[in-house]
RNA sequence: GUGGGUGUAGCUCAGUUUGGUUAGAGUACCAGAUUGUGAAUCUGGUUGUCGUCGGUUCAAAUCCGAUUACCCACCCCA
């Protein structure tokens, strides 16, 4: 290195730092979502943050190739960055083979690459909680899917007058289609997924392109804008269709009696631009629709055949932490991001051997403890304190105290004190029961 | 890939329309008033390639061109 400097790069496009105020954030954000997880049952798995290119491409065709970050390993394998977590939870249900008792219900939070624009809401590395479960064609496999998002949303403090939980069904849809001889649903997904994005015209247009005649056009937008289960029961008349009903009649109900109904609401129009999904879908929006999807997922019962392994149903979602953390920074939910102890050591003789016993003394009775790392004159001690966020000051060698006593203040109070280790744990304790 | 907006102190920004001495404010940071008790107040101090390169001009943060970065929207969205 002959240069005698050189310039910082950048922060690479679409990443973030955490620097600690942001990272509690983060924290406070992956916690929630998994205490709610394994509230439901879930278990947490995880797998490499990079996968072999085949893995991707094979369920999502060569396309994708462009969006995701690829290179060539120093073996000449074709490795890709993670873009999403599903390819490998279905590669690990298919080397498990038939010795994992099903059904399982699983989570994992993965850090997640697409090589895409930046914009809001959207970045190039992103955290996305998934919530799978594996190996049940049941449709309570969906409830308690629902259920698990409306409660950590609520964990969050969102209420349902803030978001709401679009259901949709693709067996549904199909059966609609099939009884309005429409052609082929997989051209006609993509025009479908954009159809509250276009004007009516140009959402006639893609669909006459699909295939589709003006009639069979107006029915399907008809259909799509039904409100109610009984609204859709007029319009169809096959078997497939009165199935698919009776499924989501099912689910409706199930969804009532675990409180979770005020948050779902069926939504025709939710469709999602994936191939592989064959029954339940859903998408979960903010009131409004002013953001992108806070999370989405649905019933993909054939996608480990298409990896190579045999047919296992499953259904999931993903829930992304942009999104999310967008939504309640607006709401003003998320939480203090400063730092705080329970108490920080101070000295006023600078004596550093002693900070250092009663630091130890008290982080041995269970409490954050910080203290100054130089000696230093009270007054700057205490702005330390105050910048670590310390809910108490304790002095180790305060004249005033007696035997066996410490000195301290109370910062929120400004009150002085003294006392025994225990008993100023237990003062301690009182303040964060408050809090 | 397409279109729009913005780049001035660590951070938030004013100044650009109408070119003119030494580029400002708030905040943050440092020191002091205040060497046994923090947030207030006051005083003083540090901090700049005005994104970059070029052009016009006696003179450019300011006008013109190019370029780059970020943000927003489109496309796409697993």
């Amino acid at each position: 290195m002959n240069s005698p400097k050189m310039q910082t790069p950048p922060l690479p496009k679409g990443t973030r730092d955490f620097y600690p105020d942001a990272m509690r954030i983060q924290n406070y954000i992956f916690d929630t979502w998994r205490k709610a997880a394994l509230r439901f049952g879930y278990e947490e798995y995880e797998g490499p943050m990079f996968e072999h290119l085949e893995l991707y491409t094979g369920k999502s065709g060569e396309e994708i190739v462009n969006q995701l970050y690829d290179f060539m390993d120093k073996g000449g394998r074709h490795i890709a960055l993670r873009p999403e977590m599903t390819p490998t939870l279905a590669r690990l249900v298919i080397q498990k083979g038939t010795s994992i008792k099903k059904p399982f219900k699983w989570f994992s939070i993965p850090r997640l690459f697409r090589y895409e624009r930046a914009q809001k809401g959207r970045l190039r590395e992103f955290f996305q909680l998934n919530l799978d479960i594996i190996g049940t064609e049941s449709i309570y496999a969906e409830a308690d899917l629902l259920g698990a998002i409306a409660a950590m949303l609520r964990d969050f403090g969102l209420k349902e007058t803030d978001f709401v939980i679009g259901i949709s069904s693709r067996k549904l849809l199909n059966a609609y289609l099939a009884e309005i001889q429409a052609p082929d649903p997989a051209q006609v997904y993509p025009a479908l997924d954009k159809r509250l994005k276009l004007s009516p015209e140009d959402f006639a247009a893609e669909l006459a392109k699909a295939g589709l005649s003006p009639d069979q056009t107006k029915k399907l937008d008809g259909f799509m804008n039904s409100k109610s289960i009984a609204e859709v029961e007029a319009k169809v008349s096959g078997d497939a269709a009165k199935a698919a009903l009776d499924e989501i009649r099912e689910l409706f109900s199930t969804l009532e009696a675990s409180g979770t109904a005020p948050c779902v609401s069926l939504d025709l129009s939710v469709v999602r631009g994936l191939a592989y999904y064959t029954g339940i879908v859903f998408e979960v929006f903010d009131k409004g629709k002013s953001m992108r999807a806070i999370a989405g997922g649905g019933r993909y019962d054939s996608l480990c055949e298409k990896l190579g392994g045999s047919t296992v149903p499953g259904v999931g979602f993903g829930m992304g932490d942009v999104v999310l953390a967008d939504l309640l920074q607006e709401r003003g939910l998320l939480p203090d991001p400063r730092q705080s102890q329970d108490i920080f050591i101070a000295t006023f003789g600078g004596d550093m051997k002693k900070v250092f016993q009663v630091a130890t003394e008290f982080r041995g009775k269970g409490f954050s403890v910080t203290h100054p790392l130089a000696a230093a004159k009270l007054g700057k001690q205490m702005e330390q304190a105050n910048n670590q966020g310390a809910r108490v000051v304790v002095y180790v060698d305060g004249e005033k105290a007696g035997a066996g006593e410490f000195e301290y203040k109370n910062l929120g109070t400004g009150e002085l004190g003294k006392g025994t280790p225990d008993a100023i744990a237990e003062i301690i304790r009182g303040i964060n029961a408050k809090a």
